[in-house]
DNA sequence: CATTATGTTGCGTTTTGCGCAATAAGCTTA
DNA sequence: TAAGCTTATTGCGCAAAACGCAACATAATG
């Protein structure tokens, strides 16, 4: 018996539906349903009815959701005694990331530190990624979403959180660059990279190892436009103007996703480590300890 | 979170000590030491103090020891609710096993048994363990502590409980025959085994794992005496006849543990899977089945 | 009857957990 | 004070577990 599969457990007992789940839980689907057998297999009993259509719990699968839910409950309890919640604690904390970054991390803790912290004001500071480690040194903001860099500051705390790999996009649309780049694929053609405009951003860990590839490739890439951020590297892309390497997670969350597509190039770029950054000097700030609890996994 | 961190961390509480859990938990120290770790992690809060003399918990780990206790009284709660335990189940059980067997594996299932179910009796037959497989197919004993063979036959079922690796022993006194094996080791040559009196079991893995051994090395063995039994193996190599081939268990629940040492040869013989044995067909008694629940690891 | 939606299984890869041996740190004894 | 013991922790290699992907099975839908 783990958390985790408790709380699979209840997630999917709230949407009765194994793909929900597993996106709920950042997991594949293969991954909840074995979940849910070796729960079924420590408890010698079926918990789930399966109907290749529909999903409801057996009448053992009721009695055992009200126990999980208590048990859920109980330890995040006993977490909160613990670390002693004042949860009169109040103030502000500046969080800086992308848009990106805030929607698919900031989505899981804001709600654990509202419930938990409601004096405690968020005040979130949008822009490039790129520029997190710096904004968090220089002290304009308490802490950042940011990837993991080669090199940290030990200054610096860093709280990793997920795990999201590169990849190097084109457009979809019909355009000569998407034709040229599309007659390639079919024919298994390495890309002619000082022909193939390159839309990258200004600065920041994606620029670097997409040029450091390229250079390890004996490759002069044709850089067409730099610009501020990862969703401006998608807009560009999508627009037809080039290609660009940015992390999967930005492309899952953006607008053009139906406008660009991924290139069967450079498939093994180091992916993104995302997460929480801030000054282990400023980590003693009861505050910040806060939000880097809620931040924790099996928070 | 999970039910054998919490285990491990009750225990460390009563015993106050690393090693003294390692033992009950069946763990190493360092698997002890960093499960709290994992734990005191996840809490973010030390739980025990470590004078490297002497533990005991913090207030904090007094609280989570409160939490602990409670969340493995519930898991096992709802365990006995889905299986619904009759706890007016009444009947007996046989059980075959060696005497060795017995000590290790019942000591643990035989207390949950009584617990749950104080009407149920269990009747322990001794003897041979390689005989365990035999007496269940015949019917005579509804389950047997056996050691899980290469093939087993389809109509009988088998839980995995511990496992323990089989050892080549020696005796450990003044005889001709260990200063000859002592010799041999402290100049590193293999052993002479024509030369080598050999004291096997009768029947059972053991022994056919050590002749196969033989057999593909080449080595007629120079067989000594043959008994029922590896406990009367471990004794007459104590007694300075031979050498042999037992499981660990059996040394280290001997009484004549100090007569007899490890010898470095044959170190890679196959581990033994000691396990529950039973009819597939038989399984199906509520009363086995409850056996079978309280002997499942994390019960 | 083909198609779509959805849970499960096989398989290769990654991650986690474990034991062993070396280490560190305290207590006891000479 | 130094040597010896006891006991928790850390580094490292290895084995088991968990994961994702892709193929599969099955049932509802058009």
């Amino acid at each position: 018996m783990d958390s985790q599969s408790l709380q699979i457990f209840v997630t999917l007992a709230q949407t009765q539906h194994f793909g929900k789940t597993a996106a709920l839980c950042h997991l594949s689907a293969s991954a909840i349903s074995r979940h849910v057998q070796r729960l079924e297999a420590s408890v010698g009993q079926l918990l789930v009815e399966r109907d290749n259509r529909q999903v409801h719990l057996t009448p053992a699968g009721r009695h055992f959701l009200t126990y999980a839910k208590q048990a859920l409950e109980a330890w995040q309890q006993v977490q909160r005694d613990l670390n002693n919640h004042p949860e009169n604690l109040s103030g502000e904390i500046s969080v800086y990331g992308s848009v990106t970054a805030s929607y698919s991390i900031l989505t899981r803790i804001l709600p654990v530190m509202r419930a938990r912290y409601a004096g405690v004001e968020l005040k979130l500071r949008t822009g490039d990624q790129a520029n997190g480690i710096a904004r968090v040194l220089s002290g304009q903001d308490d802490c950042a979403i940011v990837a993991k860099p080669t090199y940290l500051s030990n200054k610096l705390e860093f709280l990793p959180l997920e795990r999201t790999p590169l990849h190097l996009i084109g457009p979809k649309d019909n355009s000569a660059l998407s034709q040229r780049i599309n007659l390639a694929i079919e024919h298994s053609i390495a890309p002619a990279w000082a022909n193939l405009p390159l839309v990258l951003a200004e600065y920041g860990l994606a620029r670097e190892r997409l040029l450091q590839r390229l250079a390890a490739l004996q490759q002069i890439p044709f850089i067409y436009a730099q610009v501020g951020g990862h969703e401006a590297v998608v807009a560009m892309v999508g627009l037809g103007l080039g290609v660009g390497v940015v992390p999967e997670l930005v492309i899952q969350h953006s607008p053009m996703q139906q406008s660009i597509h991924i290139l069967p190039w450079l498939t093994d770029l180091e992916p993104f480590i995302l997460g929480l950054c801030a000054l282990r000097e400023r980590l003693r700030d009861p505050l910040l300890q806060a939000l880097w609890c809620c931040a924790k996994p099996d928070s």
